[in-house]
DNA sequence: TTCCAGGCAGTAG
DNA sequence: CTACTGCATGGA
């Protein structure tokens, strides 16, 4: 590898679909944090004092990584392999999954529908607690929203062909913040101090994606996040197939999901916890995925 | 206008 | 344990 190369080449698992991963980033609300033209998707990387542009694109049968802004190193493409690694998903074998699905009375179509949808995650552990916290009983639209002031208003950002490309927010940066500031941007009081509490936390170094990722099983991890005041069973749940890719996760509570089980059982109302268990209860594993699948269904 | 959205914490029984 | 309520705002 020669110093000037800044591109590099990851070959693509089995079942992907670059389509319809980009379906979900691109699904129609109007995320701050990456920005998707002709099939292209630009990122900055999260190496601290040494900004870079990420551009991710499908060639051939390898995804491409160009550093577009920024030096390029052997050591930061690993990085950026890595990242892009764990954003897409690409380590996993979805074979297992889809032959559950294709034995599913109802949800035999998926294999084929959405072939090559995989778990789209947030990478880092902050970022995605706060877009919990974020989101949380509100909708997506404004949620995103209210992403983007946070983030323009906190955040830093490269400047890269006239356009702003922004990192979230570091914790430091959030937990200083006083809750009148973030009203200011149309955060509600609890979400304001939602927010300020888990900056605080991460900026102690209280918790850490390492020390939870050492707890090394999904329900002890559960248990940690749910001591933060703002993260229930919901955002504890999403973090850890978003960040920490746990397997075995399920969202109760979550309207979107509940709509879609509902949809599937011809319910005509919300399903009960009972009955959203015992539909998860072939796909032992795969809890995480199926959500994800479902979700898939409402967009 | 009314209802509710990829919830959570607090309280009452 | 379950059931209920207040929170806050914008979309549909």
């Amino acid at each position: 590898m020669t110093e000037s190369q800044n591109t590099i080449q990851i070959p693509k698992p089995k079942i992907f679909s670059f389509a319809e991963c980009l379906h979900f980033l691109d699904r129609g609300y109007d995320d701050c944090l990456y920005s998707i033209e002709n099939n292209k998707v630009l990122k900055p990387l999260g190496i601290k004092n040494h900004p870079a542009l990420l551009e991710v694109r499908e060639e051939n049968d390898a995804l491409t990584i160009e550093i577009v802004y920024g030096k390029s190193s052997p050591e930061r493409l690993r990085k950026a392999t890595t990242y892009v690694t764990q954003w897409f998903d690409l380590n996993r074998d979805l074979a297992p999954f889809y032959q559950i699905l294709a034995q599913h009375p109802r949800l035999s179509y998926m294999p084929e529908q959405y072939r090559g949808l995989r778990l789209m995650g947030i990478p880092d552990l902050f970022e995605a607690l706060c877009w919990c916290v974020i989101g949380q009983q509100i909708n997506l639209t404004f949620a995103h929203r209210l992403k983007r002031r946070l983030v323009e208003n906190y955040g830093t950002s490269i400047t890269y062909r006239s356009k702003q490309h922004y990192y979230f927010p570091e914790p430091a940066q959030l937990a200083g913040l006083t809750v009148g500031e973030l009203k200011e941007l149309q955060f509600s009081r609890q979400k304001s101090e939602y927010l300020i509490g888990i900056a605080g936390v991460f900026a102690d170094g209280n918790i850490s994606q390492q020390k939870l990722a050492k707890l090394s099983e999904t329900r002890p991890m559960l248990k940690r996040l749910m001591e933060i005041r703002g993260v229930g069973e919901w955002t504890a749940n999403y973090v850890l197939m978003k960040t920490l890719k746990r397997m075995d996760c399920i969202t109760y509570g979550d309207t979107g999901l509940q709509s879609a089980v509902s949809s599937v059982l011809g319910l005509n109302r919300k399903p009960t916890r009972k009955e959203i268990e015992d539909f998860f209860e072939s796909f032992a594993g795969w809890e995480s995925y199926l959500v994800i699948y479902l979700w898939r269904t409402l967009s």
